[in-house]
DNA sequence: CAATAGGGATTTTTT
DNA sequence: ATCCCTATTG
């Protein structure tokens, strides 16, 4: 392997001899870096074959960038067998339909939901339709959780739910019916099959006696299970994370399987990233001293290099217009400041002065829109990350279906599309009264992501309607664009940007309390994730007044804010509340 | 069949 | 506030 720049500890991880491994691995510390080179030492100096090895993420981005980097390290020749890097369900997928030879067809999401809209109205014709969600939510997290739709099992937390357990049970019984699964289904069937089946088990153990799991702080009980029924005997694992970065305990994934681990697996070794390279000591100062003041956090040693601003900025607004204004003055700023710095500086890889160095973060998407609307105003391009759906409407599925019905010809996958879309044309033509066109042309957006797709996939029509079936809405992140990122916290996860905006900073907002009691220290930790996503400056943002689901609130500077010290913030004023261009930005006062 | 009025919920998200 | 769904009315 030729020589690396690898921290001790990373080396540590990466040529680690033996038996089980933890890494817990913060902020910036070089936790994909360890992973993919581990994988490509086992490989290239340990001798062991590659296809013995697989490897576990969340979601497909995660499994690409990894494959990506793991090709980069072996040598890009098309014919070289590569370790399985997948995510939990694509990964159960393969082995329910390829191993075993189920025949159930996967639904999207939106397909799942109407089936369990079915289920509601035989079993009950009153049924509000507005708690349907919360049943799926239920059902999902029940799945999630290896629960059974027996009478009485409930998770801890739960109201009643009138009839909620026949009703699970009936859906099950139509999945099971029509031949259907869901995506919850993937890991517990596949749990199921390795449960009931030791042959299988056992096949499947020899074929993987490495695994590793990327992001093992997101994991739920029924993946956990399906990891350890994997691993079974085998000795060889390593799971990474950052406990301190959970933040999807809302869909079931708990953060103390950890912990589990550690009991379980006695002699395991731990191992934890302690450098990280991506925050300043500013930043990283006031990102633990948010967790320090929790006792529940994890409390992992990190050091940073890089030298930070003196202190981060907080700025208190009249009102979420204000806000919305002040980001803008804040950005237009910054911009200045980055392009006078990159004058001479430069050849870190990135464009300086770009758009694309600032991230504006904020708790709901609600929040979104009226930054959008001020940034708008100005004419800074920007880009609103958020779900797509866009493989997952009516049209894109008509669509699939056709699409499968030519798959006996099996052409490229770009070419099908097109015939089909051609079909759609002509019938939309032909039909241009209510008569009703079966095959609609989706809109423009989702066009362009389905032509993407097809285009960039390598293979037949076949592998590409299974890849896409696996996939809802592909990510409309597209780091290169030179625009400013809007997103949620949650969105922010996994990401980095020289200048983050964190707005909201509001008690009731963050921890979000609109909707009753959430999990406090989730809340602290999503925080968390957004200070840990800049690089050089962070900002922190709150309205007095806010307008939420059409009350106007009064709000306090987030508790979270309040945990950092004095010291390294300081008060950001922006003048008099009336109108402000901006110039007068340039007049902004800062002072402790 | 289409327009309209009432009611209820409103988060974060991957597959 | 606002969206989405349902039931009712013209």
């Amino acid at each position: 392997m030729a020589p690396s720049p690898l921290t001790p500890l990373q080396f540590q991880a990466v040529t680690h001899a033996d038996g089980p491994l933890i890494v817990l691995a913060g902020p910036g510390t070089g936790k994909t870096r360890a992973l993919t080179y581990r994988l490509a030492y086992l490989i290239l100096e340990r001798g062991l074959p590659a296809e013995r090895i697989l490897a576990v993420t969340f979601t497909n981005q995660a499994a690409e960038e990894m494959a990506g980097r793991v090709r980069g390290l072996l040598g890009e020749n098309p014919g070289a067998v590569r370790p399985r890097i997948t995510t939990f369900h694509g990964f159960c997928y393969g082995l329910l339909i390829h191993d075993l030879g189920q025949t159930r067809r996967l639904l999207s999401e939106n397909e799942a939901q109407q089936v369990l809209k079915e289920t509601v109205r035989e079993r009950r014709a009153d049924f509000p339709v507005q708690q349907l969600k919360e049943l799926s939510r239920r059902i999902s997290l029940a799945k999630g959780s290896l629960l059974s739709p027996e009478p009485g099992n409930r998770l801890p937390g739960w109201k009643i739910f009138p009839d909620w357990s026949r009703l699970y049970r009936d859906y099950q019984g139509h999945l099971a019916e029509q031949n259907l699964w869901d995506f919850d289904d993937l890991i517990n069937q596949t749990v199921f099959f390795l449960e009931t089946r030791p042959d299988f088990r056992e096949r499947i153990q020899k074929q993987f006696p490495y695994i590793f799991v990327d992001e093992f702080q997101d994991i739920n009980s029924a993946q956990y299970r399906l990891f350890r029924l994997l691993t079974g005997p085998n000795r060889e694992w390593l799971v990474i994370g950052d406990p301190n970065q959970a933040i999807y305990g809302f869909r079931g994934a708990r953060a103390d399987f950890f912990e589990r681990l550690r009991e379980e697996a006695p002699s395991v070794t731990e191992i934890v990233l302690e450098d990280t390279f991506r925050l300043n000591r500013t930043i990283l100062a006031a990102s633990q001293q948010v967790l320090a003041a929790s006792p529940a956090a994890v409390r992992l040693r990190l050091a940073a290099t890089k030298k930070g601003p003196p202190t981060l900025p907080v700025a208190a607004l009249a009102s979420a217009e204000e806000e919305a204004r002040q980001v803008v003055r804040i950005i237009e700023t910054e911009m200045g400041g980055l392009s006078m710095l990159s004058m001479g500086s430069g050849g870190s890889g990135e464009v300086p002065g770009s758009f694309s160095d600032f991230a504006v973060l904020y708790r709901l998407h609600a929040q979104g829109e009226l930054l959008g609307r001020f940034l708008d105003e100005k004419g800074i391009p920007y880009q609103r990350v958020r779900e797509t759906h866009w493989a997952d409407c009516p049209e894109v599925r008509a669509i699939f279906s056709r699409m499968k019905a030519l798959v006996p010809f099996n052409g490229a996958p770009l070419e099908a599309l097109e015939q089909v879309l051609r079909e759609a044309a002509a019938n939309l033509e032909r039909s241009n009264r209510q008569s009703g066109p079966i095959l609609r042309i989706p809109d423009v957006e989702a066009l362009k992501q389905l032509r993407l797709a097809a285009g960039a996939h390598r293979g037949d029509l076949e592998s590409f309607l299974e890849t896409l079936s696996l996939q809802t809405g592909l990510d409309t992140y597209q780091p290169d664009r030179e625009t400013v990122k809007l997103l949620t916290f949650h969105a922010a996860k996994g990401l980095e940007f020289p200048v983050v905006i964190l707005t909201g900073c509001e008690d009731g907002l963050l921890p979000l309390t609109l909707f009753g009691e959430a999990d406090p220290e989730e809340e602290r930790r999503l925080f968390y994730v957004g200070c840990t996503r800049a690089t050089e400056k962070l900002y922190f943002t709150w309205a007095e007044r806010r307008t939420l689901m059409g009350q106007s609130l009064r709000q306090r500077l987030s508790p979270f804010v309040e945990d950092i010290d004095e010291k390294i913030l300081s008060r950001l004023q922006p003048g008099p509340p009336k109108k402000t261009g901006p110039r007068r930005s340039r007049q902004m006062s800062l002072f402790k």
